[in-house]
DNA sequence: AGCTATTGATAACG
DNA sequence: TCGTTATCAATAGCT
C-alpha cells in the first residue's frame, strides 16, 4: 500500500520547557527564526519598528531590529524610566491596561496548559500502579523512553540538591553530588525565586487535572508514581 | 441547503504596507498579539529569555519581555549591541560577546531572589499532594536521601533496560543514556513602568508552573513542580 | 469582538 | 543543519 507516511508531521505540543537539550536547541533555532520573520512582516506591513533580543541561557545575544536595534532601544530608554533598577517591590504604576493585557496572556496560557485534564479516577493500588506502569513502558517507544529517562535524570538531580543541602546545613559528610551528573542547577531545591507581579500560581488550575492513567514503583519510603498525566509523585 | 461559505478566509497577502488604514490598525493589533505569543512561547520551550519593543507609527511603544523588559535591554547595552536587520527577510542574529552576561545572569537571579514571597494558598488535592510530598523530603534525612537514590537509579534501569529491548526488537538507534542539562528558568511578571504606551510581560501560567515561583520540572506525560507557597506537587 | 477558510509555521523524521 | 511532510496554529476577510 502506498500509504506509507513519511512523518508524522507536526504534532502538537505542550507549551513548557522541553527537557531534551538537543530538541530544545533546534526548537530554539526555529522558532527564533519564525519569530524575526514575524516581527519583520508586522514591520513592513504596518510600518511600524520593532525590536527584539533574545538571550540564549549561554549568554548569547540573537537580535533583530527595523531599522536597527539600537536606535530603537535607545529612543525607548529615553522614553521611560530608564533608571535600571527599580523593581525591588512589585507593581508600581499599574494601569489598568496593562493589568488587562497580563490577565489576557494568563488566559491564554491557561487554555494552553489546562487542555491536558481530561481527568479520570486515580489512586489506584501501588500494584495496580505498577503493572500499568510496565504495560505502559512496553508501549513506549525509543523517543518517548529517552524523554522519560531524561527526566528521571532531572527528578533525581533535585533528591541530589536536596541531600547536599541537608549535609551543609547540618553533618559534614562528602557530597552526593560527586556521584551523580553535576550540572546541578543552581536555583533547583531550594527556594528562593521570586514573581514580582501577578500571577496566581498556575498549579490551581492545573491542579484540576485530576490523576488517570498512571503507574507506580513501590520502595522503601513509600510508593514512587509517575502518572501520565501528573508526573511523578509520592504517596 | 446552499452551503454558503461564511467567509472567504484567510487570503494570501503580499508582504508589503498595508495601505488601508483600518485593515492596517487591524493587522497590527492582531499580529503584534500574535508575535507577543510566539515570544512567550519561545521563551517558555527554550528557556530563553526575550524582549520586544514595537514603536507604533503614533509613537507608542508596546513591549514584551521575560523575565523583565527593562533588565534585558540593560543587559544587552552593558554587553555591547550591534546585529541589526531590515526589511522584509530580516532573519537576522548578531552574535554578542558573552563573557559578563553569565555573571549578570548570576545578579539578576539574586535579585529576584530576594524579592518578596507573597502567601496565597489554595486547598485542592493537588495541593494536598505537593504538602505531602515537601513534608515527606524534608523529613528525609542524608541516609533516607540516599536510599531514594538508589531507588531511583533501579528505576531508571528498568526504563534504560526496556530501551535496550526496544534498540534490540527495532532499529539501531545511537546509545541511551540522556543525561539532561538542566535549567530550571526563572520568569517574572513585571509590567514595565512605560511612559507611553502599553506595556506587557507575560511568562503567563504555563511559565508560573515552570518557575516563576519556584521551579517545575516538565515531564512529557506530567508535571512535578515546586511552589514557594505550595511546595511540591504535580498536576 | 467572533467566525471560518486558508495560509503559514513547525514537530517529527530521514 | 537541511529537506520533507503531515499537522497544528495564526490570521485575512467578513460580520
Amino acid at each position: 500500500m502506498a500509504n506509507k507516511k513519511k512523518s508524522k508531521g507536526r504534532q502538537k505540543i505542550e507549551i513548557k520547557r522541553i527537557v531534551q537539550e538537543d530538541s530544545r536547541q533546534v526548537t530554539f533555532s526555529k522558532r527564533r527564526s519564525g519569530l524575526f520573520k514575524k516581527a519583520s512582516e508586522l514591520s513592513i506591513l504596518c510600518g511600524v519598528e520593532v525590536v527584539i533580543i533574545v538571550f540564549s541561557p549561554a549568554g548569547k545575544a540573537f537580535s533583530f531590529g527595523v531599522p536597527n536595534v539600537d536606535t530603537l532601544i535607545d529612543r525607548f530608554m529615553h522614553s521611560s524610566s530608564s533608571s535600571s533598577s527599580s523593581r525591588s517591590d512589585g507593581h508600581k504604576r499599574g494601569s489598568i491596561k496593562e493589568r488587562e493585557l497580563n490577565r489576557e496572556y494568563m488566559d491564554l496560557s491557561n487554555q494552553l496548559e489546562s487542555e491536558k485534564k481530561k481527568g479520570e479516577k486515580k489512586k489506584s493500588e501501588a500494584n495496580e500502579k505498577q503493572l500499568k506502569w510496565q504495560a505502559h513502558l512496553d508501549s513506549l517507544g525509543i523517543h518517548e523512553l529517552k524523554q522519560v529517562l531524561a527526566e528521571l535524570e532531572e527528578f533525581k538531580k533535585n533528591i541530589v540538591n536536596r541531600a547536599d543541602q541537608v549535609l551543609l546545613a547540618g553533618t559534614s559528610m562528602p557530597p552526593l553530588t560527586g556521584s551523580v551528573n553535576n550540572n546541578v542547577d543552581q536555583y533547583a531545591f531550594e527556594p528562593k525565586p521570586n514573581i514580582i507581579g501577578t500571577s496566581t500560581t498556575a498549579a490551581a488550575a492545573a491542579a484540576a487535572a485530576n490523576g488517570a492513567h498512571g503507574f507506580g514503583y513501590n520502595f522503601g519510603y513509600g510508593n514512587f508514581s509517575y502518572d501520565l498525566d501528573q508526573g511523578f509523585g509520592f504517596y
